[in-house]
DNA sequence: GTCTATAATTTGATAGAC
DNA sequence: GTCTATCAAATTATAGAC
């Protein structure tokens, strides 16, 4: 990957946590990155191949990081290493997750990138599904994960607006109470 | 209110449902209700002012919709009515609360949006601490309505993402069980 | 209250030189 | 890969007639 892709992927990534994937465009983008936006067309043709790309390179890390972070952790503390990578990318930003914004955008985005981020909310579940209980039923391990995953999202979503990171911790602390091993 | 502000109020608010504060415009809005833009700013002279009455707007006919309904439930049900509201909102337009799109912008809103928004969420946030046993200390009765807001906003969210309203079902019977009388 | 007209800026995107 | 130049369209907003 060339640097300049990285810079304007840094860029869009915190443009779009603020604004959404309407609030921002190519020439704010290239301004940041100094260059000119013609040459963001270059690598990426359409706005939507940005997004795209985007959502990718979120999910790789999230889940890089995420694997990397259970490697070294118990059986039992899996539940809580998921929530703490949510907890980092919030830290780091004081705003919610990329996919929390294109999530509560997502009637209104091009197709490829709704997948997209329906594709990562799908493999969130199933990885917090691996963490619960053996003996559950496929059914009801998917109910779980979305109520887990539904908790989280709305957690990151309700601290950054009321500017109050404590609220999402709390939901973090029930989360782990509610499904301890 | 005059027939046309209402109509306007309709429309951007479906829009700003689906595309966010930033994917809508005056001109779009113009169309839907068959006047000029220049007309849209008769009413409305900035988009912001818009936003907050969209807000205001929102906010008055949830808490009446969830005021109706409480009188005529029994205080063990008080949090399924809450929980019904939202399902409403959700089932009407299979889109996630207009509060939700805009938390999750928040941060990139201008600041008169995102104080109505976050003044929702804490009105929301009192009603649902009502319904919450008696004994509770103060602090501990807003972090489980914050847990409890949370978890109906990301079910949205999760659930219009992946086009399955079953998910925010699932969510809220959660709720329910861990937060019975 | 709504219109025409328009200003001033921004937008997504392309063509073609270097 | 980046640039200049440009397009066609859209955007927020205002002035002033009806």
């Amino acid at each position: 990957m060339s640097e300049t892709v990285d810079s304007l992927q840094d860029a869009a990534e915190i443009a779009m946590r603020s604004r959404g994937y309407h609030g921002v465009s190519f020439r704010e983008l290239a301004d940041d990155v100094g260059i000119k936006s013609a040459s963001v067309h270059y690598h990426f043709p359409q706005k939507e191949d940005l997004a795209v790309a985007l959502v990718a390179r979120y999910a790789e890390t999230f889940f890089a990081d995420l694997d990397k972070r259970a490697g070294s952790a118990s059986s039992s503390q899996l539940l809580r290493t998921f929530c703490d990578v949510y907890r980092s990318a919030l830290e780091r930003s004081e705003r919610a997750c990329l996919c929390g914004m294109f999530g509560a955008e997502s009637c209104g985005l091009p197709k490829p990138v709704a997948n997209a981020v329906g594709a990562f909310f799908e493999a969130n579940m199933v990885w917090i599904g691996r963490t619960l209980p053996k003996g559950l039923a496929p059914r009801t391990r998917r109910t779980r994960s979305a109520q887990i995953l539904a908790a989280l999202q709305g957690g990151m979503m309700i601290a950054t607006t009321l500017k109050d990171l404590s609220l999402f911790d709390d939901v973090v602390k029930r989360v782990l109470a509610d499904n301890a091993a």
